[in-house]
DNA sequence: ACATACTTTATAATAGTTCTAAACTATAGT
DNA sequence: ACTATAGTTTAGAACTATTATAAAGTATGT
């Protein structure tokens, strides 16, 4: 067993989710990576399948990708509104959007500086504030 | 005929669209307003049935949304990962957005100022900046 | 090793959306 | 006004992403 896998069952007990193969196997695709990671679910299953020869049902990709995101590990984003998208980034950040490659890449918060913030409507707050820069290739 | 009417006949014969007893309504309901209007193709049914008593099927809702989304009436908001949702604000523009009431405001462009935006990955431009203000309710 | 709760899995169900093809209708040409 | 035609509406089928079901399999504490 690799120190990475070893890490992983750690922190899977640590959550309360026992250490099985496939929630192992699905935390090496996502977590084991330098930058962020953003994913569907189907790009997430063909990784598995294509990168690593193995066959985890379509249901327990789901069950997975939901149980993380409801212990914090993974966040959804609203981008799009036929699939959903994933993200390995749980904080408060802003994107680089490709609209046409669907392509998200995450910004540093220190690139971006709000100068002004709109007064919220009444007996509401802001919660959180989320940028998303729409790119497309230059020409 | 109201004036209102022959006003949606002329635009929707100017786009090449025919003006039927259903698109009429549709845009009655849709750009008869003081306000930004910010609808899911249920919730539109919903009204033209309720408040205008007509029965427009399902199909004709979606085409016509869509006809219009491609004239450039509506724009489609990438808002949720379930449901589709449009604007009747087709202008670049920030949004509040509850969550939990899944209620989506506009802003006035002079409400928000971005002081510094972040370097495109190389080969791409932004072609447009989107702000979201997740609001919650204040306690 | 055993009991048990948790997990995986194939499959069915659900929901939003798009497709299909037949009936209907707006419109241009006569 | 009549007709031909292309555009439109419609019910229902098909499609796709996601969730639910329930039976078989597995991790874990004793
Ligand atoms: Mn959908
Ligand atoms: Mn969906
Ligand atoms: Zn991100
Ligand atoms: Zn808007």
């Amino acid at each position: 067993m690799s120190n990475i896998e070893a890490n992983y069952i750690a922190k899977l007990r640590n959550s309360g989710l026992r250490p099985t193969k496939q929630r192992i196997k699905i935390c090496e695709v996502l977590f084991n990576r330098e930058k962020t990671f953003h994913f569907s679910i189907s790009e997430l299953i063909k990784i598995i399948q294509s990168q690593h020869n193995q066959k985890i049902s379509l249901a327990t990709v789901y069950n997975t990708v939901h149980a993380f995101r409801k212990k914090g590990y993974l966040k959804e984003i609203s981008i799009g509104n036929d699939i959903s998208y994933f993200d390995t980034n749980t904080s408060s950040h802003h994107h680089f959007y490709d609209e046409y490659t669907r392509e998200l890449i995450d910004i540093d918060s220190q690139e971006v500086e709000i100068k002004k913030t709109p007064t919220p409507p009444a007996g509401k707050k802001i919660k959180d504030i989320e940028v998303t820069f729409k790119i497309s290739k230059k020409f």
